[in-house]
RNA sequence: GGCGCUAUCGUCUAGUGGCCUAGGACACAGCCCUCUCAAGGCUGGCACACGGGUUCGAAUCCCGUUAGCGCUACCA
């Protein structure tokens, strides 16, 4: 049918933020278009005025290319095509497949409030379709307005899904439905069609909700005698309750991960694998891994959850592989927003590599670099006074042991290595255990009872910040803690 | 209500008639490692919605039931 690269677009309507759930659509259409050398149309679907606004077409775009997916063509505005839109619809009109429609929306209203059975039963009757063609003409030059209605076959409309498998509605059952309004601007159907054959695209993939409307277009593809394209609908994402994905889930926009400290590699991997598998148990990919996998039968059909805690653990991951240099100007910016003195971009990586192999998120990852840079950052986590409120008087005294052991230590033995073996010979002298002696300097140190190893802590806090904090930590009554 | 789609561990999934005593991952529990946590390693619990068929044989095919989701505009 197509002999030439398959031709996908991604059209988003700038009606809102990009959701997940278009930001997976849109990773799906750029896989198949990666995997088949195929060429992926970018076209914004502002047709609606009155919902539409530059902001979400700026925030939209950004999403996308935050998450590294990027367009061969475009964005084209459906907007500016309305004089074609008009052409199609007027030609359906010459050639009598659609037809004037002088109904108002009162009376359509009041038409379905009178249908039998009550409103859900409603189909258009036809009735502007039946009139006599000099009372249309006499309605036209009246001025009397009216919508362009497209007569819908009464056959079967059948398709094969390229990830449901055959579908079929009986087009005697789908209403006619209005293909301009009555001031001559297209209906979402008729443009999409319009659009779509204009770009000459071959494969339709978006969401599972567009399925009704499939009928609908590939009657208008007939009825202007064009080519069919494949469609393939790709399934819902939904939230933990498995209700669909809503502001009420919280955060459902692809900025909203962004904020929160998730990599645009782990949410574009994360997305990929809701509803998609590369057909063995791989789960960290590439783009370029995922992209040669990739095929749209292997396709889940039923709906998805989103997991938000898979998320997290794949950030991590992401995290823990990224080189430091990488993570640097991320904490950086971040360290910023917090209002964190940090100094030389150079000084951080440090810090960092002391803390990412345990952080999850970005933020997470900022907060543990902010607590070891400046000691304001410390607050005590229930663990960390659940330890100094169980050893009491023990607290302090433990705290000053450590301190004897490393005041010694100069600035240039105030390594990993010697901090170590100093506080081990004094937990040797003193008979203690070695994890005895450590854990309240790392309370002390970070408010938490989590850390890299304490020595490795002190190293990257520092010789005066550390003995700066064990001190007022020995000299603080333990029962209330900064 | 009508139409449509869907149905394997709590979640993401493998499975396309025998390889399934149903595999992997997240999460959970335990153990190892260990100064804590994370990482890593090992172990464990956890699923074919239900009922009928078809077949020598069904998670896999068919029908029904149930449940969930989507659509049902002069929105997109």
């Amino acid at each position: 049918m197509f002999t030439t690269a398959p031709r996908l677009r991604f059209a988003p309507s700038p009606t809102g933020f990009l959701h997940v759930g278009g930001a997976r659509t849109a990773l799906f259409n750029w896989l198949f278009a990666r995997k088949t050398g195929g060429t992926l149309v970018l076209r914004i679907e502002d047709t609606d005025a009155a919902r539409s606004t530059e902001e979400n077409t700026q925030v939209i775009l950004e999403g996308l290319l935050w998450l590294g997916l990027d367009w061969d063509e475009g964005p084209v505005f459906q907007g500016a095509e309305i004089a074609r839109h008009q052409h199609n619809a007027d030609r359906l009109l010459d050639e009598a497949r659609a037809y004037r429609c002088f109904c108002t929306k009162e009376e359509l209203e009041a038409q379905r409030k009178s249908t039998p059975g009550g409103a859900d039963h409603y189909k258009y009757d036809r009735r502007c379709d039946r009139l006599p063609p000099a009372e249309i003409s006499a309605r036209v030059s009246r001025g009397m307005p009216c919508v362009i209605r497209f007569r819908m076959p009464d056959t079967e409309i059948s398709w094969d899904d390229a990830i449901h498998g055959p579908i079929s509605f009986q087009g005697a059952e789908l209403d006619d439905l209005v293909i301009l309004r009555s001031d001559r601007t297209p209906i979402y159907n008729l443009a999409v069609v319009s659009d779509d054959i204009a770009m000459r695209i071959t494969h339709v993939i978006r969401g599972d909700d567009h399925i009704s409307n499939t009928p609908k277009q590939i009657a208008l593809y007939r009825a202007l005698g064009a080519p069919i394209p494949i469609f393939g609908h790709v399934p819902m994402i939904l939230g933990a309750d498995g209700k669909k994905l809503s502001k009420r889930h919280g955060a459902t926009a692809v900025g909203d991960y962004q904020n929160l400290g998730i990599l645009p590699d782990a949410m574009r991997n994360f997305l990929a694998l809701l509803g998609w598998n590369p057909g063995d148990d791989r789960e960290i990919m590439t783009p370029t891994e995922m992209a040669a996998a990739f095929s749209l039968p292997a396709i889940q059909k039923k709906p998805a959850i989103f997991d938000t805690t898979k998320l997290e653990w794949m950030n991590g991951q992401y995290i823990s592989a990224m080189p430091t240099n990488d993570l640097v100007p991320l904490i950086a910016r971040q360290l910023t927003r917090m209002d964190v003195h940090f100094g030389p971009l150079e000084l951080l990586p440090p810090y960092i590599d002391a803390v990412k192999s345990r952080a999850r998120t970005i933020l997470q990852l900022a907060e543990r670099v902010a607590v070891r840079l400046d000691s304001r950052w410390v607050t005590f986590d229930d663990k960390g006074r659940a330890l100094i409120e169980k050893m009491a008087d023990g607290y302090g005294k433990s705290l000053r042991a450590a301190l004897e052991a490393l005041r010694p230590l100069g600035d240039e033995q105030w390594t990993a290595a010697p901090i170590l073996a100093a506080l081990t010979a004094r937990a040797e002298a003193d008979a203690v255990k070695l994890g005895d002696l450590l854990q309240p300097i790392r309370v002390a140190l970070t408010g938490s009872t989590v850390s890299e190893p304490v020595n490795e802590l002190l190293a990257v806090v520092g010789r005066s910040s550390s003995l700066a904090r064990l001190t007022a930590a020995s000299s603080t009554n333990p029962s209330f803690p900064a």
